[in-house]
DNA sequence: CCGTCGGTATACCGATCGGTTTCCATGTCG
DNA sequence: CGACATGGAAACCGATCGGTATACCGACGG
C-alpha cells in the first residue's frame, strides 16, 4: 500500500532523526541523517521543508512517548503526592543510562538559541504540558500555590536533567529528596 | 612592549569567542570568529591548538567575572542565608536582558555533549566553584546537610538558567521563592 | 642596516554543510 | 503494452567547516 510504505519512509527517517539530533546535537547534518535513516535526501526534502521541520517532527513524535515514560499509569500510583514524586523517580532512573543526555526537548531549546525556531515551539509546548501535569497534580493535592509548585517543580526536574545530562552530577535521590521538600512546604500531603 | 600587544591580540580574540560561542553556539566558526575579533586565522593557530582550545580558554577567561558578578562583596550582606539568596537575586535580574542566553557554562556543557571537551572540564570546574561557594555558606548558616543543600540549590539555579535562557519561563521571584524554601527547610536562618 | 619576530591577508586543503537537480529503476494502472 | 508517478542514487550547487601554508608588512634589536 503506497500510504503504508510512505509512512515507513517516515518513520525511518524521524526515528533516526530522533536518535541522532538526541546523541550528536542538533548540528547533525543531513546527509549522515539520510543515510543512517536509509533514506534518500530526495525522499527527505519530499516529506520535509527543510531539516529545520524533521528535527520539530521528531521531537513532537517523541513527545507523547517521553510523557508516558514519566507519568504514572491511572492505578499504578494513588496520591497528587505519590504521583508527583513518581515522575523524578523515573527521571532519575533514565538519568544512569550510559547515554544518557538529560531531556531531549530541553537539550534542544539550549542547543537552538532561536525561541522562534519550529522545534524550540514543539519543546517548548511539551515542557508546558509537564509543567501542566503537575499543576493539575498539585490542585488536587491541596497545594497552596499550585501554579508556583508545578513551576519550582520544573526548575528541578530541568536542572536535575542538564546536570545529569552533562555529566556535572549523579542525582542519587537528590532530586526527590528537593521534590518533596517542596511538596512539604506546599503543603501537600 | 611586545608582551602588552601579544595580550592584546589574545584578548580580542578571546572577548570575541566568549560573546560569540554564547550568542551564537559553539558551532560558530573559526572564520566568522576571527573575523569579529580582528585576528587572523594564522595567529589564533599560533596562540591555541585549536578551536576547542580556544572555547576552554575563553569560559576560563570568563569565570571569575562571572563569579564575581554573582557573589556579593565581604561587606555587602551579612548573614549566609542573604548572600546565598543574593546569588539568585543577581541571577534574575541578569536574566532579564535582552540577549540573555543562561550560564554560559551550562549551556556549553550541554552543546557539547562530550563531557570530556576541554572546554567542558572548564565548564564543570566553575560549576563546581559555586557549589562549593554554596557549601561553605551552608555550613556557616548551620544547615542540616550543607552538601544536599548546595546541591539543591545548583538544581535551582541551573534549572532556571535553562529555562530563562530558552525563554520557557521568566523568573519573577521564582529562584528566591524556591531557595528560600530549600534553606528553610536545612534550617538555615 | 639587516634579520627576525609578531602580525595580517589570502589562498588553499579536503571535507561537509543545507539544499536542488538529474537520471534511472521500479513499479502500478489503464 | 504504454503512460505516468514514485523514489532511490548520486552529481551538483555555493558556502562554510577546521586547519595549513605562502607571502608580505612594520617594528624592534643586534
Amino acid at each position: 500500500m503506497t500510504t503504508t510504505d510512505k509512512a515507513s519512509t517516515k518513520d525511518r527517517l524521524l526515528d533516526a532523526a530522533a536518535e541522532l539530533f538526541y546523541r550528536d546535537g542538533v548540528s547533525i547534518g543531513v546527509e549522515a541523517l539520510c543515510r543512517t535513516a536509509g533514506v534518500s535526501k530526495r525522499s527527505m526534502y519530499q516529506l520535509f521543508a527543510s531539516k529545520d521541520e524533521v528535527l520539530a517532527a521528531s521531537l513532537e513524535r517523541r513527545a507523547p512517548g517521553y510523557a508516558a515514560q514519566l507519568t504514572p499509569g491511572p492505578d499504578e500510583v494513588r496520591t497528587p503526592r505519590e504521583r508527583i514524586l513518581y515522575v523524578f523517580e523515573k527521571a532519575e532512573k533514565m538519568s544512569v543510562e550510559p547515554d544518557y543526555q538529560g531531556c531531549p526537548f530541553l537539550a534542544a531549546l539550549v542547543e537552538l538559541k532561536n525561541p522562534e525556531h519550529p522545534a524550540s515551539l514543539v519543546a517548548r509546548d511539551a515542557k508546558e504540558r509537564l509543567q501542566g501535569a503537575f499543576r493539575a497534580e498539585a490542585e488536587l493535592g491541596g497545594a497552596r500555590d499550585p501554579e508556583l509548585l508545578a513551576r519550582q517543580l520544573m526548575l528541578v526536574f530541568d536542572g536535575a536533567s542538564a546536570r545529569a545530562g552533562a555529566r556535572i552530577e549523579k542525582l542519587d535521590g537528590l532530586t526527590m529528596a528537593t521534590a518533596t521538600t517542596l511538596l512539604d512546604a506546599a503543603g501537600v500531603a
